[in-house]
DNA sequence: TGCAGAATAGAACGATCGTTCTTTTTTGTG
DNA sequence: CACAAAAAAGAACGATCGTTCTATTCTGCA
């Protein structure tokens, strides 16, 4: 190879300690290469990764490249789990530091916003995965559902937790809160990525906040209107001006 | 060839009437072309989509499908331009028969979880175009954000006619109730389709009867109880067997 | 330092892709 | 019926794909 390419996350590793047996040089680059094929696969989704531009984008060989997995599918996985390890760390772990209850189903919609379609370049493979994979069948299919499932799991056990606190209503079904909830991430992602539609984030926003004031309270039965809890209305913070009239 | 196909949307076509010019036969097979490319759009997206896979199934070679249209993308814009006319023709003017209001907007909604996966075998490619897309550039994804932006812009009406009928809030935002929609359908899109969950249908129209509660009547969020709440309650509750209404 | 084995490169394969060119078949009409 | 034009087929192209096989380079340890 002309060049050895600098990856972003093999600098987190932990450094040779003389007891500790440092990374032998095979994990290491495919560390670098697994960071790649999520970065390509973040673009051009899974279905569109291919070994020869993970090749060229590491400045391997495609053959070498591909020692490191013996199949296309395998890389595929690869890259589902790394994708899975991060999100888990950057949305699941960074939420959990906050208390139960609201608190933390905020971090948890907040966090998975900015995973979702911040960084302006790298779309969510849970979301183009699923639409690639959505007819097919197989085990990267499997590892992707799997991995989605896992989300989708402790994201109802958040909304669960909640009800719990007595920050939404006991009534309430957990799994219809939790689809309402992933349904605005989607929205956020169709819009924000495909219609560069820069003002979806405050929807996305705004659409979770409407869901903490329907669900709201434990007072408040899910079929009648909202006499308003006043811990419930605090805590959900729902603003009586939620319509911005400056904006579009 | 082998075998002639039959296509669904030829026989759809005015009978050869003595007056009227029937259609050639170029036009007649480019029909049929289009309408099996858009039957495998749909199951593998527009990006999946190949030239030699439409000849295989129409029976046709390559080159003779190729000559219809001259490049690959000029194919994926006319199954583009195919799927907007069915989609305006089942979603939009099925609806528009209703009368204005919750009613046509309620059916649009309807028509639209229809369209969107009632189908196992068929996705929605203004969803499965969005994600392949969604970093490309070029006439392609062009005519795709143009179809869905001039869809959105119904939809977007038919909310803003709900609130001149005060069916729904003139404080709220047309557009973010169009986003939250939005949300719902591509939900029940990824849950339907990729993860299988036959609750999925159910789960969106939940939400759908969720947003018009939460945007309800004219006075009915927190200020005070609609006078014309009975009609539009009345209107909202959609029946479960509901049919197309727009065959009789 | 030397050496076994891991790691990587390089070349080649069959398959499929979109596309072009040429030839054959089919169509519509005077 | 004949004939010109349209439609479709057939073959071939360069490119890229995943994969395999072999050769070379590098790494880690006695």
């Amino acid at each position: 190879m002309t060049d050895r390419p600098t990856p972003s996350n093999v600098e987190s590793l932990p450094p040779p300690e003389p007891g500790r047996r440092v990374l032998i040089k095979g994990q290491q680059t495919k560390a670098v290469i697994i960071d790649a094929a999520l970065g390509l696969a973040s673009q051009i989704g899974l279905e569109g990764l291919s070994i020869g531009a993970v090749a060229e984008v590491t400045g391997m060989s495609k053959s070498g490249v591909f020692a490191h997995f013996g199949s296309r599918e395998e890389l595929q996985i690869s890259v589902i789990r790394e994708y899975h390890d991060r999100f888990e760390s950057s949305v699941f772990y960074a939420a959990m530091q906050k208390a139960r209850g609201l608190p933390r189903l905020h971090a948890m919609f907040d966090h998975w916003m900015v995973q979702t379609s911040a960084e302006i370049d790298s779309g969510c493979i849970y979301i183009s995965g699923a639409v690639e994979f959505d007819d097919r069948s197989g085990p990267v299919r499997d590892a992707l559902a799997s991995s989605v499932a896992t989300w989708q799991t402790a994201l109802r056990r958040a909304v669960e937790l909640a009800q719990d606190e007595g920050q939404l209503s006991e009534e309430a079904d957990a799994h219809q809160i939790a689809f309402e909830i992933h349904g605005l991430i989607l929205a956020l992602h169709y819009e924000a990525r495909f219609l560069r539609n820069p003002s979806a984030t405050e929807r996305a926003r705004q659409g979770f906040l409407h869901i903490l004031a329907r669900y709201g309270g434990p007072a408040m039965p899910p079929t009648s209107v909202p006499t308003g809890g006043a811990k419930a209305a605090k805590l959900v913070a729902v603003p009586k001006t939620r319509r911005k009239p400056s904006e579009d």
